[in-house]
DNA sequence: AATAAAATTGCGACAACATTGCAATTATTA
DNA sequence: TAATAATTGCAATGTTGTCGCAATTTTATT
């Protein structure tokens, strides 16, 4: 049985490059959280390891692809990717900010075939919706009335 | 007939906001772009403008829906939205860096659709696809061979 | 286990990007 | 056109991301 370190360090080695303990730290933090971070979060919550290092070590990861980097208003917040979390999409409350996981079959089938269509073999693909959630769409409503 | 910069101040009108010579530029430059620009390259086509007021003029924009902001890598892009340009998400070539244009009414519909399967009203949503275009799959093929 | 070579890191300085309070200016309303 | 309210520029400051280089750590080799 391999535990997500083991091919996290496997998956650096297959890449020819070191597995250093900062990017094992930066590894767990991003491990640790439940949600997409901030990339100044993320050297928040990794204090061992500089900031620059940080940086360095999130654009390895992204060109690796172990983890993604999503937009939100205006920040950029990164993720573990698809080897350490099963691929999926976010729709975020704009009232209450709740972050809930999409994962729909449907919908990423239609991607490809929106790339196909124009002439395009698909890598990557962001999707972030933002609406309002039932709580607060109840919410909203009462006060309406 | 209504020109879009009459469209533009209505809006602002509607909302209870000024119509001035800063929000025109920017609104112009804006309209001048065929893709979407940084931020701070709005402020650097906009030198009328102070780049602190550029940024005060698009969050405003954004929160009244004339611009949408999408993310490349770590940075930002900013363009103009529906009501003055028709709804599009973009594919870009990761090879040559070319931007296509996407409209498909299959991908809206299917975005609603698992908005609501989550119980959210969508508002919002982001698309953005990357992978290689024909051209430049046609060279990385023959260079393979 | 010890060593040499290579890769990565931290440091410190810096540049770019973004935000803020406030006085001066401009737009709106009457 | 005068009074009021909204917006702007300015200038200072915070935040984020980048870079070169010497010190440290990792890896490969013995
Ligand atoms: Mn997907
Ligand atoms: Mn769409
Ligand atoms: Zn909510
Ligand atoms: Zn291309």
């Amino acid at each position: 049985m391999n535990t997500d370190a083991d091919n996290f360090a496997q998956l650096l080695k297959n890449n020819g490059v070191s597995v250093t303990t900062a990017r094992r730290a930066i590894f767990h933090t991003l491990r640790d959280a439940d949600e997409p971070l901030k990339n100044g979060e993320i050297a928040r919550r990794t204090p061992t390891v500089d900031r620059a290092s940080v940086y360095r070590t999130l654009e390895l990861f992204a060109r690796l692809g172990i983890t993604e980097t999503v937009m939100r208003g205006w920040t950029p917040y990164t993720e573990l990717a698809e080897p350490f979390t099963p691929h999926h999409h976010h729709i975020i409350c704009e009232n209450c900010g709740k972050v809930v996981e999409i994962e729909n079959d449907t919908l990423e089938d239609v991607l490809n075939l929106v790339a196909s269509r124009y002439d395009f073999a698909l890598q990557k693909h962001v999707v972030e919706l933002s609406g309002l959630c039932a709580d607060c769409r109840a919410k909203t409503t009462r006060q309406a009335a």
